[in-house]
DNA sequence: GAACTTCTGTACTGTTTCGCATAAAATAAC
DNA sequence: GTTATTTTATGCGAAACAGTACAGAAGTTC
């Protein structure tokens, strides 16, 4: 499927990884302040190249978007690993979030869909779209999990695995602003804690 | 104080219902894709008047920033009425939020610090600085709340009210990314609802 | 090897951007 | 009334912007 061999010249980059120089601008800058000179220059690649690509401007921001937003549901599943009491689950989903947001200690970048395309939502129906289903996707894959600890007796009986699903999100989408909002590390991973007990329980 | 009149000539434009429209421009659109156009527009004033009244584009951003902040703590303050439960306090809190969220049922416009200026913060430091602040300020007033309420017991006795608060933020953090993503009022009701039993225990 | 197809680099276009220069208008102080 | 001071309106200007035309380069297919 994809080793097709097109003819005419080939690409000379790697398309995936101009995609991830690209994303890096956009989570940095955000959508608008970031320009096509930006982008050609973190590239490396020039203009014409990258529509050729990507096409124009939104839709280049939007497949990071996509991309940011995969990568995020296959952390979230391999931190959900159901063999783990749920306690570890969501510290884990919590520290994967964090090791993403703070990037390496130093400059606090956020979470990229939160920190980037809720500013946009409103004018942009398409990245309003990727953020929601975004959103309700992180929830869904949290929401399993909660039934499963209902049906295992981690949680109360009378437990709501949806509205605990979303409330486990909410932490997370605290810890994608506050870190954004430049919060030190031991703040947010004593937030983290607090949410693992304030849903979990105390251990 | 304020009634010493200069001398000149006097505005002919109310500055504080400028710092209105314009806010609301830039929070339809962010900080970076609202232009002076648009500004100058919406507030009926021409460039030279913008300028001259509130510095430039990013000035005139931060002020708006800081009068949605005081009037965000302003409602919280009068949210958490200390001679009302807390649960009550909380419901309150998030039912103001909504309200200015929600922008009368039809267009979601999220909240305007953590939609627009959490875009800004890694470029802008002084955009960092006001939301790092917005951000601590509320967890210090409902800190305060959760204070009283461990001591009147309303609160079990090993409660730590710091980490409940940043908690109780954290829902109205989530509602206010998610209203901006398009979620529906009864969504964040029910979540709304859900975290005020999560924190408060169930009636 | 010839023809065809696709990609790359340069350079361009027309628009939009922000911020300001300049001059006229409107008030206060004298 | 005159002068001083501040605000308005028009409109400029230099830079940045997104997107593309075009020509040459680098492959594939036959």
């Amino acid at each position: 499927m994809k080793d097709e061999k097109k003819r005419g010249r080939p690409r000379a980059f790697d398309a995936k990884a101009a995609l991830g120089k690209a994303r890096d601008v956009f989570w940095d800058r955000g959508f608008a302040a970031a320009s096509l000179d930006n982008l050609s220059a973190a590239t490396n690649l020039n203009r014409p190249s990258l529509y050729g690509a990507f096409g124009d401007k939104e839709n280049l921001y939007l497949d990071t978007l996509e991309g940011y937003r995969q990568d995020g549901m296959d952390a979230l599943s391999e931190a959900l690993d159901p063999s783990l009491q749920l306690r570890d689950n969501l510290a884990r989903v919590y520290e994967s979030a964090l090791s993403i947001y703070l990037h390496g200690e130093t400059a606090a970048r956020g979470c990229f869909l939160i920190g980037t395309a809720t500013a946009e939502a409103i004018q942009h129906e398409r990245v309003r779209e990727v953020l929601g289903r975004s959103l309700s996707d992180f929830d869904g894959e949290i929401e399993k999990r909660m039934r499963l600890a209902v049906e295992s007796g981690e949680l109360p009986e009378g437990a709501d695995p949806q509205a605990m699903a979303r409330l486990a999100s909410a932490v997370m989408h605290s810890l994608a602003v506050r870190s954004r909002a430049g919060d030190s590390r031991e703040t947010l991973e004593a937030i983290a804690r607090s949410g693992v007990e304030l849903i979990c329980g105390r251990r």
